[in-house]
DNA sequence: TCTGGGGTCCTAGGACCC
DNA sequence: TCTGGGGTCCTAGGACCC
């Protein structure tokens, strides 16, 4: 059976969850920032055609901000995972054959499909997700995940196909092939992008014609897969289970710069309190934890970054034994007379819980009194709200957080923040 | 004033072993 | 004057993705 994959990617998902709640936000110009209203991670179409590049600090484009009104929002992780769900789950109605990519993109197999028109099906999916969810998608359909990334491009690009492009209706691939930059090839990022360049490199097709040894010896073996997807010679599979975690970070810039040793080690138990959540929701227990501190690198000011790495005695997911030795870690890397911007940590070394080796001496975290009172934590925090229970080293007042100014109300996952539709009759 | 966060995979080189 | 070679494991660094 010849394998067929769609590209599901929702089109500038974070504004677009934003527009859902606001729809005076429709065809105005709006972006979302990074965490800490850093850098500008989603733009609408509106801001795309100024000229607004992703990625860039906000504030480099004041004025832009201002001239065009551009309306500005903090990101809101509770609403776009949410919002992200629905959409997944719309989809999952489709097909079986699903992989969440990212929260705003899903492969799905299409293989099964082939005797329908796969862009009339591509249609009706994308029209069903916006009623169902209130998002626009675009879809793209190929006989490779590369080629269905092309096609997604295609479809975003070319008003004329509404949002879905299926590669294999087009008599000529490599004309569409010769049109698309090489940058935008999907697995070609910037540092290969110049490099091609420099070797006369531009279009996807020349990539596609290029010699296997060359692209080997320059690219790896993972350039070489890109280049037989371009082929058409499926290498990436569909990865429908999602595998566990095999690191896991949690780090955040503070909002402001932090001084003390104190602070520090409150941002550091905050954020071991949610690597951990996240490990042992994969039921998993960790080896080794590593912790970090930088002092910011874009100020003209004294300079000092360092990190540590702990293997722990036994692995495992109790959050009080991670925030021990990652406080142990910061105080042999701390150094007074700083202003530091940023810290985190990391988990590695995971195990299942069932895989460790049980050691006859010392006592392992499952099963054990430990691991029930994780769970107990657990349930109570995803029922009630992240943080109900929290660590009292984690700090109550939490001066060192980031800053979240323009941020939208979780309408979709607080009861206090629920959209009110009417408040009297 | 203000520059994100969380992942994956591959390769080269060193340590160590037989 | 002679100073092997091959295999494995680990780590750091660099590329990529969203």
């Amino acid at each position: 059976m010849k394998t067929i994959f769609g590209l599901v990617d929702c089109n500038n998902f974070y504004v677009s969850c934003e527009r859902v709640f606001n729809p005076k936000l429709e065809e105005k110009p709006v972006i979302v920032l990074s965490n800490n209203d850093g850098c500008v991670v989603a733009r609408s179409d509106e801001v795309k055609a100024l000229g607004v590049k992703m990625g860039i600090p906000v504030f480099k484009c004041k004025d832009l901000i201002k001239k065009h009104r551009i309306h500005v929002y903090s990101s809101n992780y509770a609403l776009y995972g949410d919002m992200s769900q629905r959409v997944m789950d719309t989809l999952a109605q489709f097909t079986p054959d699903l992989e969440i990519y990212s929260i705003d993109e899903a492969f799905l197999s299409l293989s099964g499909f082939t005797s329908l028109n796969l862009t009339q099906y591509g249609k009706h999916i994308k029209n069903t997700i916006k009623k169902w969810t209130g998002i626009p998608v675009s879809i793209g359909i190929g006989p490779t995940k590369t080629l269905a990334k092309v096609a997604n491009h295609i479809a975003k690009k070319n008003p004329q196909f509404e949002g879905v492009f299926d590669i294999t209706e087009h008599p000529q691939i490599d004309v569409l092939l010769d049109s698309i930059e090489v940058a935008d090839v999907w697995g070609i990022g910037y540092q290969y992008s110049q490099f091609l360049n420099q070797n006369g490199i531009y279009t996807a097709l020349q990539l596609k014609n290029a010699p296997d040894k060359w692209i080997k010896k320059h690219l790896t073996v993972v350039g070489l897969r890109t280049v037989d997807e371009l082929r058409g010679i499926s290498c990436i599979p569909l990865e429908q289970v999602a595998p566990p975690k095999k690191g896991i970070i949690s780090s955040l810039s503070f909002g402001r710069p932090v001084e003390t040793l104190a602070e520090l080690k409150e941002a550091v138990a905050t954020y071991v309190s949610r690597a951990a959540e996240k490990l042992r929701s994969q039921k998993s227990v960790a080896s080794c934890v590593h912790v970090f501190l930088t002092t910011n690198r874009f100020k003209d000011e004294p300079q000092y970054s360092n990190y540590a790495t702990f293997w722990l005695p036994i692995p495992t997911a109790y959050t009080p034994d991670l925030i021990h030795y990652a406080h142990q870690n910061l105080g042999k890397m701390f150094k007074p007379g700083y202003r530091y911007k940023k810290a985190g940590i990391m988990l590695t070394g995971i195990l299942s819980q069932q895989q460790v080796q049980l050691n006859l001496i010392t006592p392992s975290y499952h099963p054990s009194r430990e691991k029930i009172l994780m769970k107990t934590i657990d349930q109570i925090n995803a029922r009630w709200g992240s943080d109900t229970v929290k660590y009292a080293v984690a700090g109550i007042q939490r001066l060192w957080k980031m800053r979240q100014s323009k941020k939208s109300p979780r309408f979709t996952t607080h009861w206090k923040e629920i959209p009110v539709v009417r408040t009297s009759f």
